[in-house]
DNA sequence: GTTTAAGCGAGACGGTACGTCCTGTCTTAAC
DNA sequence: GTTAAGACAGGACGTACCGTCTCGCTTAAAC
């Protein structure tokens, strides 16, 4: 993910973690004050009160750089069981609309999409960290209702979480985004309906 | 969607035909040789033989003119009636990843649609010529099974539209992408499923 | 010197000849403000009024740049006939004191030598711009003393040559350089007699 | 010249007079390769098998490195009496020649000058160390030709002194620089005419 | 023999400039 | 007034270098 000094980095000034850290807050404050598209290296290195050879040091592009300090905010947590599929399907839908929706990621998800889409190094770092960590979330929340006897078989992986992140993906990126509960609520119900028979 | 020489155009040589096309050609050539975000208008120009001025007298941007260029393959036709929902809805996915899925299509909409986000004129007309569209076709093929007596009452058409598109999306942009039958049958039954009961 | 467009360009926009002159005057102004170490490009794009692009359209390095600037004020005219050959010797000194002791080339000339002594590329061009052009101006002189029988046969130009701006260039920038008239008069006194038996 | 501990440097690790010698011989080396212009610090650190630190605890800047490396086989060594004034012109333009001629210096000295002439402090110190030094020996060998009658009066030793070292300056560094032996003949030649009537 | 303070190689740090690239506009001559 | 060609201002990119700082260590003199 980071560039880092290989195994021949043993000594030397160690990296400062502060300047890590620096990096990655002032990466997602200017984000939010001026989106994906408007993000200057020099702008975030400004904010961060660092050089732009700290970053560069760290991430190889300025993409790799807001896959950093985004991606992290943007992987699920396994959900705690909520009792039925259908409360976990809710809060399922609830944690990916909070991960996708937030402020920052509301102005930076379509833009790292398409550079991540661009370039083969990240398209497979952003499977690893972020699509697989979805799935196993998903294929928890299925295993869990096959062992409930909710489901007799489960239902294909790919095409239940594609179910689940593709339309709250297309309700953020590219319809109205009005009342997201009601759309949460619906989205839920239908789901439930969609798996069980 | 393009400039127009408005009112004052009246007088003096009319524009070429011909170089319309080759832009728009030459458009398409270059995204699929470099993908939307390595794409440049002076590639694009060189390409079609034109000078810059050409086009940016037909397009405000290059958005828009890659907007101009792809949209109307990535628009949907009203889908014949095939005779049953579920069947509808088969053919609606279908030509959703028709659309969305072609090669063009692949290395332009994760890009395009990130530019569309960042930029609120761009957003009104994509949702205009976009996603009004495809929301009609979805209308449609829900009429059709109200008046068929396949649905009681016709379940909120912004959901049964982020239903279909996201997951087709998601699985293109987001997903391996491998399938695409197999992704697609099983999408529409559980679909299908989803809004009869 | 400059970048052109080669047999090539014979259509397009042509340069324009006030973004030349701007170039060339702001780097002077620059030059004189924070001398040849200290300037940057930046600085004298700024100041120019004029994009980074422009001068790098016509410079290749910063290097060039400076050296189309002050190359041209730091070049000998042929000296008018002064009478004799110690007071064309007089004048040339003169010239040469002129050229190189104006408050830009004070800054500049050390700085410039330095990198055209690493560059084989304005070695080339100095040589023929400058050394050339100086060394003209000395044959002419010396010419005219075998001429007028001021000479029995003409030294060896090139320690002429050496002799004039040598001591000269070492006042200047290696030594005190006080009191210049002083300095000039006893140089044309002693170069006299050098050369004259 | 170099940087001292000052008076609180009474206890700790010496430094280590190896790294002194390697950083000197390393700068003369990288000198020899790349030229003054592009000399980096970190490349004279690599060679000399040091840290930067080692360095920046011996010299403020890249230039008082320089310096130190060059200085002393850049100075003059009173000259031995060769037996008349025209003899000691002859063996002193030998050893300015040797001086600024030798391979390191001839890619040095240029850059440095600039460096030099840019810098007030270094100025003083070029001045002391190397400029007065110069001095000094041409002072001796007038006093000399003096005292052996062969001047009346001894001429202004500024303008000697530029006429000795700058010629051989400006045929190193700005001219064609062929046949040194028949160039230091002449121009020892002439300016003993030039100062013996 | 400790202790102690400075030296050491390595390399990260903030800062600054470089030369390249791209966007959207403007300018030419030709038609 | 449109065309091809290409110059224009502006601004971001990723690289390179400077001089400083920090890490874990070594080394000699002071105790």
């Amino acid at each position: 993910m980071e560039r880092q000094g290989g195994e021949g980095a043993r000594t030397g000034r160690p990296r400062d973690s502060r300047v890590d850290a620096s990096i990655l807050a002032a990466t997602r404050q200017v984000l939010a004050e001026t989106g994906y598209v408007r993000l200057t290296v020099d702008a975030v290195a400004a904010r961060a009160g660092v050089g732009k050879a700290a970053i560069y040091r760290r991430y190889a592009t300025k993409q790799e750089m807001v896959f950093a300090a985004t991606v992290h905010s943007m992987t699920l947590e396994t959900p705690a069981d909520a009792g039925s599929f259908s409360a976990d399907l809710a809060a399922l839908i609830d944690d990916i609309l909070a991960t996708l929706g937030n402020p920052v990621a509301l102005v930076t998800v379509p833009g790292l999409l398409a550079d991540v889409t661009a370039d083969a190094g990240l398209t497979a770092r952003f499977r690893q960290t972020f699509v697989e960590r979805q799935r196993d979330c998903v294929k928890e929340v299925l295993d869990r209702a096959v062992r409930r006897g909710e489901l007799g078989e489960a239902p294909d992986l790919d095409v239940v979480h594609a179910m689940l992140v593709g339309p709250v993906f297309a309700w953020l990126f590219m319809m109205g985004r009005q009342d997201r509960g009601a759309f949460a609520a619906e989205l839920a119900a239908r789901l439930a309906a969609a798996f069980t028979r």
